[in-house]
DNA sequence: CCTTGCGCTTGACGCGACGTCAACCTCTAC
DNA sequence: GTAGAGGTTGACGTCGCGTCAAGCGCAAGG
């Protein structure tokens, strides 16, 4: 009893060209061929298809299911390593979920703000203390008269880029990263590009803050609790300033 | 202040390819090229490298992120879309997983089964009553040879094939389809292919099982609790039934 | 002056599992 | 004779780059 490649097709609810595909891998040849080079399948051929299909199903890539149904790979093995796949693969986007999802409420929040006192915004004004009290109130005017200068459309800019920077941490926090790594780096740099952009802050007209600036700020970020909470909690802001720190003594 | 795309690369944490490319693909062309074609990016090209980093890591599409730098989409939007895909990713993913276990389970149960008594396998002898009851002592007893003739080897293989088509119809109900759809009635038709092996039950001898002995068995499924747990439960087993009985209608 | 080596360039293939034409063949029915 | 159904092989496209391969410009060392 053989069948024509459309039959197998429909009977397995695949299409013919992943038949033509398996036969080309080498995965799953006809039991046949005829005339014109048709494909016969007989039902040995289709149990072959149905197993594959199944391990298919399961995730399994085709040269995973080449080895099992070769008897070169043990089933159970190969189910168990793909398991560990699934699993990292399915936190992964755990994780970008909820990167994403902080991103979408902060961007939100980001646009209520805009509808408010921009004064009020993030990074800016928040800290005006801060800034007076350790680098003086001539930084603190030149910082302001910027964030004035530019203007509501600037102003928006500015605060989504912030909000971007925060979700970044948060989720660099979130993926259990070393502070010291490529990644956490890579973060700390542009924090710090993201600081120099502000003319207050100390070493900006040299295009970078200055190393003690970055420092001092990244110690009041875990000193300040309002700081947690923009970073995800106290582990958050330790690892950030543990990462800023690290950039700071590397790189300014 | 312009930087070469190496120092771009180490400053961002990808590697110098992944910028060519994004110049290929016109996501981030450089600021300005010079001697002999070699990319020059300023801190604008490199603001925008940062954003672009940032969406990518959420696991946006490059052409999604172009189309959100270049103001043509929104972005809140952009990621509420993005996130859709990404909870049905993790959604299959979930299902997917829990396939794979169930699966690994049904094996190490089939293999410890292995090491008992034969006879208890699955569908074989488990049915002896209602196969004697219905379809005769005759029946009965031509596949009850069969089987003894299956060997050891041969046996253990059924054994694998009967709770991989167990794992396949509770995947299929975990994921919801429809027991007309495409894939439940290829479940089916592998169910009965799979019945039509056993050469006791009625049709085998004509290559596939008869339609009055494939619905009298589904039904058989609905109203034995025994079935219910090897299809996951009332729904399942219901499920089951359903697209049997409608794949015997169609092809016996 | 020549070589070596670094950093850069463009161009191209590879991955995974097929979808989707395109161009052609074979058989049947009208 | 011709249209249509169902098959064939061949090749490109997908997505985000990694990874050669071959070559160019420039600086240091022989």
């Amino acid at each position: 009893m053989t069948s024509s490649i459309q039959d197998v097709a429909r009977l397995a609810g695949v299409s013919s060209r992943t038949l033509r595909h398996y036969d080309q891998i080498g995965l799953l040849p006809p039991s046949g061929t005829g005339h014109g080079g048709l494909r016969y399948y007989d039902d040995v051929a289709i149990r072959r298809l149905q197993r594959i299909l199944l391990l298919r199903e399961l995730g399994l890539p085709l040269d995973e299911i080449a080895g099992v149904l070769d008897e070169q790979t043990d089933e159970v093995d190969a189910l168990r390593r793909h398991l560990d796949v699934l699993r990292r693969e399915r936190g992964r986007l755990e994780r970008q979920t909820a990167s994403v999802e902080r991103t979408l409420t902060a961007l939100e929040k980001g646009t209520e703000l805009m509808a408010e006192d921009m004064l009020d915004g993030f990074d800016h004004t928040q800290h005006k203390d801060e800034v007076t009290e350790r680098w003086g109130a001539d930084a603190y005017a030149r910082s302001d008269a910027w964030w004035r200068g530019l203007g509501a459309q600037g102003q928006a800019e500015w605060k989504t880029r912030t909000e971007e920077l925060n979700a970044a941490w948060t989720a660099a926090v979130g993926r259990g990263v070393d502070p010291t790594s490529d990644e956490a780096q890579a973060l700390a740099a542009r924090h710090a590009e993201w600081l120099g952009a502000v003319p207050g802050t100390p070493g900006a007209d040299a295009g970078r803050p200055s190393k003690e600036y970055v420092i001092g700020l990244a110690e009041m970020y875990v000193a300040d609790a309002r700081f947690a909470k923009n970073y995800g909690g106290n582990e958050g802001v330790t690892f950030v300033r543990d990462a800023l720190v690290a950039y700071a003594e590397r790189e300014l």
